[in-house]
DNA sequence: GCGCGTTTTTGTCGGGGCTCAAACAACCAG
DNA sequence: CTGGTTGTTTGAGCCCCGACAAAAACGCGC
């Protein structure tokens, strides 16, 4: 374990609360992991024999249908731990993680986690309120998709990016990775074709600038007006 | 604390691992209290004083959102642990749990979670599991809402209903409670209407049987194979 | 038994958004 | 530079499903 990662890790919140020798208890059985952009770092049906705590980079969670289609469940964004939840109890992940920019996380063996919940009492609760926000988190993403029109679940999609990944540039704020419009329109339950027509319509009225796998919010307010009212 | 209570709980799985002294010690701290059909358990954006275990009958979980639409989040079935994901940091429910029939449940003040929790660590192992679980329901609905139109969310609902209390009666398996057609679309992101239409159809071809705030499932096999295939 | 409210059924109509189709633009490898 | 690949834009048509309306069926209280 580099001291690299050290440093990087207790800067972590969720590892905010623990000394430095909780830290290193908790790192004994762990070893960190480069993901190039592309790279899977979990696939969907495979054993779960791993769980995660991200520490640079972007990751995509992508969950495949019987019919073949894709829906992005969301992105991974360093400080996060991930692929926990699931492995309690269920032998195989059922999403597919893929980096979505070069990334750097810390993996366990599944096998270490009692041990290391023994050890560490505090990552227990660390863990089930992780789990449990990202819970609310899919139950506001159900209510949207039940009640709200494309347009505005479109809007909220943007704005929790913005929130998750946003960087401040020149003209407003881009999202900090590659991400096309059929990735929006697989976290919105729309197409690739209904998510352009929005952007484009959106870009006329300046309040966001397209590209190339690339979308930047030039006024984040009248978005977040546009998500919430009509 | 009845000896009706513990004989009930030491048949729920939550509790199946634990010897009756740990019992004792986690039910120290719980009372169990009636509620009426009807009633509500807990209100979306009170503060989050307790969590649950249900003991018996069902509740309903409602989220309301700030335009007045109503969504049914899931039922909550016997057995099962409630209130408990959310409150970990978060002050207030974040969903209304409403009593479909008359329902009895374990009661736990917040407060005594951490005192549990060291009591008998094997509950938080089972809490994380638990709400691993939903979490992967909540994700899955994500995906039928984004990619399965109205039919088919319809005929997965049910089958989640049928298997979450399903009574075996005379013509097939009806529904443990009174649900309306209302809830069924509150469920699914649809409307009454529509909901309305498709069961009438399924009537005519044999697979279910209405009737006021009642659903039997005649032909379950029959509905898998429209919920699963087109 | 009777009236009333709730739940359910059924019909018609219109529109939002998906499907199909076809250029167009940007990036990459060679 | 050039051809191929990937990503984006735009148009036309149509269908599913929601909005509106109204009556019928059922249950409940008196």
């Amino acid at each position: 374990m580099a001291a690299l990662d050290r440093s990087l890790v207790s800067s972590m919140p969720i590892f905010a609360g623990l000394g430095p020798q909780q830290i290193d208890e908790a790192l004994a059985d762990a070893r960190s992991v480069r993901f190039p952009k592309g790279s899977p770092v979990f696939e969907q049906g495979h054993e779960a024999t791993s769980f995660f705590v991200l520490l640079h980079g972007h990751l995509q969670v992508v969950k495949l249908t019987p019919a073949g289609q894709q829906v992005v469940v969301r992105y991974v964004t360093p400080g996060e731990m991930f692929g926990i939840a699931v492995q309690m109890g269920r032998p195989t992940y059922p999403a597919t993680a893929t980096a979505v920019v070069d990334s750097l996380a810390l993996v366990w063996p599944s096998s270490a986690w009692p041990d290391l919940v023994s050890r560490v009492p505090a990552l227990a609760a660390s863990a089930l309120q992780t789990v449990g926000s990202r819970l609310n988190e899919a139950h506001q993403r159900v209510v949207e998709m039940s009640t709200e029109e494309v347009e505005r679940r479109v809007a909220h999609a943007l704005l929790r990016l913005v929130k998750q990944a946003g960087r401040k540039v020149e003209t407003g704020i881009q999202i900090d990775f590659p991400i096309t419009r059929q990735d929006v329109a697989e976290m919105t339950g729309t197409t690739l074709h209904t998510v352009s027509r929005i952007l484009s319509a959106w870009e006329d009225q300046g309040l966001v600038e397209g590209g190339r796998q690339k979308i930047v919010v030039k006024d984040p307010h009248r978005l977040f007006a546009l998500a919430e009212r009509g």
